[in-house]
DNA sequence: TTATTATTGTGTTTTCAATACACATAGACT
DNA sequence: AGTCTATGTGTATTGAAAACACAATAATAA
């Protein structure tokens, strides 16, 4: 079966394999350069841009989809996932993904109401892959997202609050940072997430407070200045503090 | 048109109505005699017992369809609503509510994917309402819920506890709490959403500290024992304190 | 080799919330 | 009048949050 026979497929019967109605996006963060960095797809059709997503087959989790496709985006299994909101406004396909080959009567045309996802992902560790609908698949900054198709731009802005949110009570860096890395740069993943700058000072004291961080021998080597120590989380008291909860807000 | 053909053109050709496959489920909270309720109907045919919730009609918003269902159990506009997470296992049909009269291939059938949220009402006000397919509506203590349909204790139980965590960012007593209400009122209603004890004291120092209380001349009479005196939100302040969020955690 | 520069490491002080705890007061009842 | 008990009010301690200062060091420039 060629490209074009696989399409004509998905739109004409893609409704007895997937749910109508109902899909899927995810917001993959990641950080690099101490900038926070979304992951997006461009369409072939349209060129327009958008949060990477897809329909949750009949026989599968919701957030069964969205591993898939997480997956299918980034070669990860094992991402860090969490389920922020659901959207459902009528409305919200208005400014609907254009495909010419689209059947008017197809259910692709149909409204649909989407589970939004975030994900947290090691930046290294991702190698983006676009698909056979979208020719580019890449990182973009934060506050430099384009336009992007449906409601899209508002369900990254809301997913950055709910990851905001979550500062609070769950050791983000964990999931977004390589297996070692300094204060500075948590510090400054800390941030970009809240979009303001802390004291460098009472950072370190609450980040040690919480016992989850280890300070390796080790420093970081190759700056232009003093060489910054290197950390690892802990495991142990990491997994204490997610079943505790951390305390204190920002 | 009777009560059956109602039922028949609702089994038949509800999926012309309804977006299919999805649903909405209402946990609704209210608060009475120091105790934490919760809201739920029984069905005529099974006479099993769930959350009230409803379908999304073609053009109505999800948060429409949650409101829609709300006014007509309880009578209520304008209630506090919160969307708090979407329950997609395909296995949640399970433990399918049984109708007699059911079509095997009703839309009613197939899969279905719901939208979860929680309602806070002022349990005075709401005059509990059963309709065609119910025969009763009624509070249960949040203690006490009976074994539910399909997935709902779990929904149930999920609905709690985002609420408990909403209690840190949001003055939860105005929602559900008449006008005028004491101190031991609220650290009661506090305490059985928290599920666990408060020093009276420091919990009076902590609710007059976000400044959203007024200090009212009347005490309550009638108690066996020294008369506490009333207390109202300050909307004001209240809605001061919703926008920038109150600090302290539990 | 030495000086410069910027960044990091490591404190201190002050303020205020969280917690633990004690005694006086006032309604209803005997 | 006296008892019982829930409410009103106050104090001490601990610890986190926030504001702030100086010493150490790695690369670079002189």
């Amino acid at each position: 079966m060629d490209k074009d026979q696989q399409f004509e497929e998905f739109i004409l019967r893609g409704s007895q394999t997937f749910l109508q109605h109902l899909s899927v996006d995810c917001v993959i963060f990641g950080f690099h350069e101490n900038q926070l960095k979304v992951l997006l797809i461009k369409w072939k059709e349209g060129g327009q841009w958008s949060l990477p997503g897809g329909f949750v087959k009949k026989k599968e989790t919701i957030d069964g989809s969205a591993i898939r496709t997480l997956k299918e985006r980034t070669g990860l299994d094992d991402i860090f996932l969490h389920q922020f909101y659901t959207f459902g406004d009528p409305l919200r396909g208005k400014n609907k993904i254009h495909l010419k080959k689209i059947v008017s009567d197809s259910w692709l045309q149909e409204r649909f109401v989407s589970v939004g996802y975030y994900a947290l992902v090691e930046y290294s560790k991702v190698n983006p892959k676009p698909d056979w609908l979208t020719d580019e698949c890449r990182w973009w900054d934060i506050h430099e997202v384009p336009k992007l198709v449906l409601d899209h731009n508002g369900i990254v802005a809301r997913a950055l609050e709910a990851l905001r949110q979550s500062l609070n009570d769950h050791p983000v860096g964990f999931n977004l940072l390589p297996v070692k890395f300094t204060m500075p740069q948590l510090q400054r993943l800390y941030e970009t997430i809240l979009n303001k700058s802390l004291d460098r000072r009472n950072f370190q004291k609450k980040m040690l407070r919480s016992s989850t961080l280890e300070r390796l021998k080790e420093r970081k080597t190759g700056g232009a200045h003093k060489a910054p120590y290197f950390y690892r989380f802990d495991l142990r008291n990491y997994k204490r503090a997610l079943k505790e909860g951390l305390t204190g807000e920002w």
